[in-house]
DNA sequence: CTGTTAGCGCCTTCAT
DNA sequence: ATGAAGGCGCTAACAG
């Protein structure tokens, strides 16, 4: 709703009417064309849109221009802190460069996710940044080649293509981890994750696990993979922590979090069973979402700069719109961190 | 970008050509006025429209109609858990009714929250949920007197007037909080906020807490009301909690955090002076993320249902909006949950 | 049942 | 330096 001014709706034919100019003058006024305009008119312009309060209809705008100046977002889950976060950095570039951020949240859902993106292109945005499920891919490449900036945060495509992308060093950041856990000792690492489904982001940890597993730890790290359903409070993984733990009695073993959420489930689980995080068995694994140090003693976690992939993403998008930077597909690998502390020591 | 067919956008004149009728025809079709359209033509319109893939441009069809099926969301940080949980509550709820959620993060900056406001009037928002500074209130209301709707979420009017607003039990569930310290034994009780300005949730906790200290504790609670400036690691406010320490050495002292930031400043500053909670001093406060429980020996926490809290203001806005419900100003007041745990025993 | 016409608010040739 | 006219894609009278 635009202000109003005795019942009128304020357009610019109204700010033109007042100002006894053609709206077409005022249209040159509001996009600053003022070259073509006299002092006077300028001025009696200025005093007019600052007098009505006037806001350039931008829906009006858009239609005959057919640029909306918005971008969709899409994430997986907007509650959890690393797609707020990324969202955050997305929302700080679109901001500073004059765009709109529609937001949907797909909940992991292929359906709500592909409803959420033909909702996206309806609303004619300008461009497409998303946190995929993985089972839109095919369409989304597709919109892509016809033309509309598509971006990956935090995932990667799941079909053969290419398509610009801004991801953390996933693979490589698991397998330095792995090689942490070898030098300190321990023998068998259990890979715990809520699910992992066709999530990218999830599979390429998976597969730097399976390989250090392979190649450093020197068995099968299938047999050590646990996935489970997360109920938030560590319940669908107790027993999967239980049952790796007894099978592999005899050696040193360490639980890897494949993220946040499954960080937390571990946590939980092995309050429940009196078991202590370090002492009786090593604990590391993705995200630290500020309390890792608060938790005895302390938590090693991998920090991952979740603004800066959003950011990164919004950086891409606009090049794109702007037709700037190199044409070609882009791949940004960010660095994430390995915070040593003392649930992986002893 | 919607989809494209040899070049052609595929508008609405585009599918009544193939189709063979006018574009009213078409319309009335996407509108399900099935009741005036032949069976005939109607089986050949949907096939048209099926091959073609054809996405009504909503841009359009917002100009026409006047309403942009859209609401314009403003947070003060989207990356702090509590937002990005009541944007799902809002996202959840709009979704649900085909409304589309533009974001914005002011980053609790009244320049930004304007600009901001400005964008989402210029898109022709319908409605507006808003996580106000208190800056921009009397423009707030102005726009709502103007029949804009407008609620403010986890916020109330900072100036005098009425609006929707849907919060929680802030100053209620503070008071309980109080009480409860005094009957386990606390004398002296720190409030601990990282910054209050004019951020309405944190005066309405102190609030809660001077009173308490009153006619509870029996003394006047603004000596132990510490502001400081959060840098995420406890360090702006290690001095204060230092100061409080030992200024009553002779009691039983507890810290109260205003809100889940204040309270990981405080874990952090604690664990930095090598101080337990619980046994060293009493601890507790706002926002329970996931991590009260796993810190020892447990924080005692008021946990916020922040999806309701926006689940319940898109509510207002779709009903404001249909003009179902009591049309009188809305306060909702929604529960919290005091969590006792190991940080305010003994 | 279907089409014609006009117009939402804005921008953009093309004249003047 | 300024304006008139047309059109972006869609909907809604008003006619038939």
């Amino acid at each position: 709703m635009t202000a109003k001014h005795g019942g009128t709706k304020i357009t610019i034919n109204y700010v033109a009417e007042k100002a006894g100019v053609s709206k077409t003058t005022v249209s040159r006024f509001l996009n600053g064309r003022f070259e073509m305009i006299s002092a006077d008119t300028r001025e009696r312009i200025a005093s007019v849109v600052e007098e009505l309060d006037y806001r350039p209809n931008r829906i009006a705008q858009s239609l005959k221009s057919r640029s909306s100046r918005t971008i969709g977002c899409l994430v997986s889950d907007i509650g959890s802190p690393f797609s707020s976060i990324l969202v955050k950095g997305i929302s700080s570039v679109l901001n500073e460069q004059g765009y709109r951020l529609i937001l949907a949240d797909s909940e992991d859902n292929p359906v709500n996710e592909r409803n959420a993106i033909d909702s996206f292109l309806e609303s004619q945005v300008d461009g497409l940044i998303v946190n995929s499920t993985g089972a839109n891919d095919r369409f989304l490449l597709q919109l892509r080649d016809n033309g509309l900036p598509v971006v990956f945060a935090d995932r990667c495509l799941s079909i053969p293509g290419e398509i610009d992308t801004v991801e953390t060093n996933n693979t490589e950041m698991t397998c330095s981890c792995m090689q942490y856990l070898s030098r300190m000792g321990y023998t068998k690492v259990g890979f715990f994750a809520n699910g992992i489904g066709k999530n990218t982001t999830r599979m390429a940890r998976l597969s730097g696990y399976l390989k250090t597993m392979e190649e450093v730890f020197g068995y099968d790290g299938r047999d050590t993979v646990y996935e489970y359903v997360s109920h938030g409070d560590g319940s669908g993984c107790a027993d999967k922590i239980l049952k790796f733990i007894t099978t592999y009695s005899q050696e040193r073993v360490a639980l890897f979090a494949v993220n946040g959420v499954a960080m937390l489930d571990i946590l939980n689980a092995l309050q429940k069973m009196k078991l202590q995080a370090g002492a009786d068995v090593g604990v590391c694994g993705f995200d630290n979402w500020g309390w890792a140090d608060l938790i005895p003693p302390g938590i090693t976690t991998i920090a991952q700069d979740s603004f800066a992939v959003g950011a990164e993403a919004a950086k891409i998008i606009l090049d794109r719109l702007s037709g700037e930077g190199d044409p070609a597909c882009r791949k940004i690998v960010l660095p994430s961190k390995l915070e040593v502390r003392g649930s992986t020591v002893r």
